[in-house]
RNA sequence: GUCCCCUUCGUCUAGCGGUUAGGACUCGGGAUUUUCAUUCCCGCAACAGGGGUUCGAUUCCCCUAGGGGACGCCA
């Protein structure tokens, strides 16, 4: 059997986002799954729009996303060049054999005339077609106006007749050429139109798939059509719905149209994103959800591509309203986030499965981030970081939220009244003695091992030597030493936090504490 | 306006003529965790509406409503 080529073609003329990416996946999935090709290329021939800039953004967010492309810029391969801009010479051969074939034909309409003619057909509420003006012009007319520097496009000689597309997840659709009309292949710059170029360039790189979003669905009979005027057989086609955003509108700026890039310095994992992306409009055959990529790559298949719009649900709009969310800058983008997202579950669960040492390779930046640690301290030997880390992980939906927890081990501590004056163990009468007794074991702690270290088995003797002194049990024991000794309701195993904290901050909590508590009741 | 597509719990979805309409996220309740989170149970919650076809429609057909897309010298 044949092997199976899928592409991704973005055009370079605005940061890549969700409903690109999704496409760009499915692409690289299928690919996988069939263990075929993946090429990528860039559709560059909108001068006016295209910019460096951008180009270097989308190569950046799917390199960060992971859809390796076994051609494509950068790595070459012999389809190419793989970009438009660059193969003008072969759309122009291949228009020249179309005219000389009357499949073409130069059109030198001006885009004001045309343009005048849409407006009357739109007031007259009739759809516009062009009206073929220049469709039956003699050789001695084309070269007459060429000759007088008359500028030209080059238009598709739509046959009259139905035109049908097999598509592998939107069915059998038709549709009536005589709605379409004679479309330009090339632009009066010289350069191929999309549906032109699309064409040629998916032909001459053995394309076998063409997956992509359903927009582009009546796009399709102009290319079958060329394909036809060619005699070359066309690919498999393959319409995916399209994502919206939480209004159920079409992704736009400000519901979801956010760049891929502003998700990886969020801090979630391309894994997580990806697996995330996937679940849009396709589903694994057992129902199973979160899914390693490699998983993924095994078992994509676009014939269980849903056709109904997915919605990219990981904004809050309430809090969102009136804000450009692909704009704002990512500290306050967080703060848009709907925090219980599927995406943001599904995050976590990745964060979690993350080997050890992996996940402290990717969290360091963001922790490096926060400028709460010390940078000499942001090392992946550093051990007390990596045990903080690593106990934290679970509390984590993005990397980016450790800052979150960070400040507790590394900043001076702060007292929050909300912690405490409300709380029955810190208002509880034996509060002091709780506080002052588990003090002096923790000093004993200290002066025996020497230095800042506390063994979470030591503390728990500590702990259980409170109770037995001052008869104390249950819940009012260990919830007073946590208040007491940490300043907090809630948090860590008590052991493993106090041990996480080292004795200097953990003497210096309980005596903050004791203190608050002799301020707010005065002796007597 | 014309053409095309879509419509199952709030969200992502399974379903491809006969199911108590299943799962996941969220939410509610409970258990465990001497805290929060985790984990584990239990629960709430859907076939857009109306006509057909059929012994039987979520599933097939038509209409309506709602949504999306196309109708570019944009891709």
């Amino acid at each position: 059997m044949k092997e199976v080529r899928t592409r991704f073609a973005p055009s370079p003329t605005g940061y890549l986002h969700v409903g690109g990416a999704r496409t760009a996946l499915f692409n690289y999935l299928y690919a996988r799954a069939q263990k075929g090709k993946f090429i990528l290329r860039i559709e560059d021939t909108d001068q006016v729009r295209s910019t460096e800039e951008s180009y270097k953004q989308v190569i950046d967010s799917l390199k960060w996303l992971g859809y390796e492309w076994n051609e494509g810029p950068e790595v070459g391969g012999p389809h190419g060049p793989y970009k438009q801009s660059e193969r003008l010479d072969l759309y122009k051969n291949y228009a020249t054999q179309l005219i000389s074939e009357k499949k073409a034909y130069p059109c030198f309409c001006t885009a004001d005339e045309l343009d005048r003619k849409k407006k009357q057909r739109e007031a007259m509420g009739l759809p516009y077609v062009y009206d073929g003006k220049c469709r039956n012009l003699s050789e001695a007319e084309v070269a007459e106006k060429k000759a007088a520097g008359h500028e030209h496009t080059v238009r598709f000689r739509t046959p009259a007749k139905e035109v049908v597309v097999e598509d592998i997840v939107q069915g059998t659709v038709r549709f009536d050429t005589a709605l379409i009309g004679d479309f330009i292949i090339v632009k009066s710059d010289g350069f191929a139109s999309y549906n032109y170029a699309v064409v040629v360039d998916d032909h001459l790189m053995d394309i076998t798939h063409v997956i992509r979003g359903v927009g582009h669905l009546s796009n399709t009979p102009r290319q079958i059509m060329i394909y036809q005027a060619f005699g070359w057989s066309e690919p498999k086609w393959a319409h995916v719905s399209e994502i919206v955003g939480s209004d159920h509108k079409k992704l736009s700026k400000r519901h979801g149209a956010t760049p891929i890039t502003a998700f990886r310095d969020l801090g979630y994992t391309a894994r997580a994103f990806n697996n995330y992306m996937a679940l849009l409009g396709w589903s694994s055959p057992d129902g199973r959800e979160y899914m390693p990529i490699a998983e993924q790559k095994a078992l994509f298949d676009i014939a269980r591509c849903s056709k109904s719009p997915a919605m990219f649900d990981v904004f809050d709009l309430a809090k969102a309203a009136e804000v450009d969310l692909a704009q704002v800058p990512i500290a306050e983008l967080e703060t848009y986030l709907f925090t219980k997202s599927k995406l943001n579950w599904l995050s976590n669960q990745h964060i979690r499965a993350t080997e050890d040492n992996e996940f402290i390779r990717e969290i360091l930046p963001f922790v490096r981030n926060t400028k709460v640690v010390p940078d000499a301290e942001c090392n992946e030997n550093n051990e007390r970081l990596r045990e903080i880390l690593l106990s934290l992980r679970v509390y984590l939906d993005t990397l980016g939220q450790i800052k979150k927890y960070l400040a507790d081990f590394y900043l001076p501590f702060e007292p929050r009244s909300a912690d405490y004056v409300s709380s029955e163990y810190f208002q509880a009468e034996n509060f002091s003695s709780l506080a002052k007794t588990f003090l002096r074991l923790i000093e004993q702690m200290a002066d025996s091992s020497g230095g800042d270290t506390l063994v979470p088995d030591k503390i728990k003797e500590a702990i259980n030597q409170v109770g037995k002194e001052l008869g104390v049990k249950g819940k009012p024991l260990f919830m007073g030493l946590r208040l007491a000794s940490t300043g907090r309701l809630e948090g860590l195993e008590l052991p493993i936090y106090l041990a996480l904290l080292g004795k200097q901050r953990v003497t210096e909590r309980l005596s903050r504490m004791i203190a608050l508590k002799e301020t707010a009741v005065p002796q007597g």
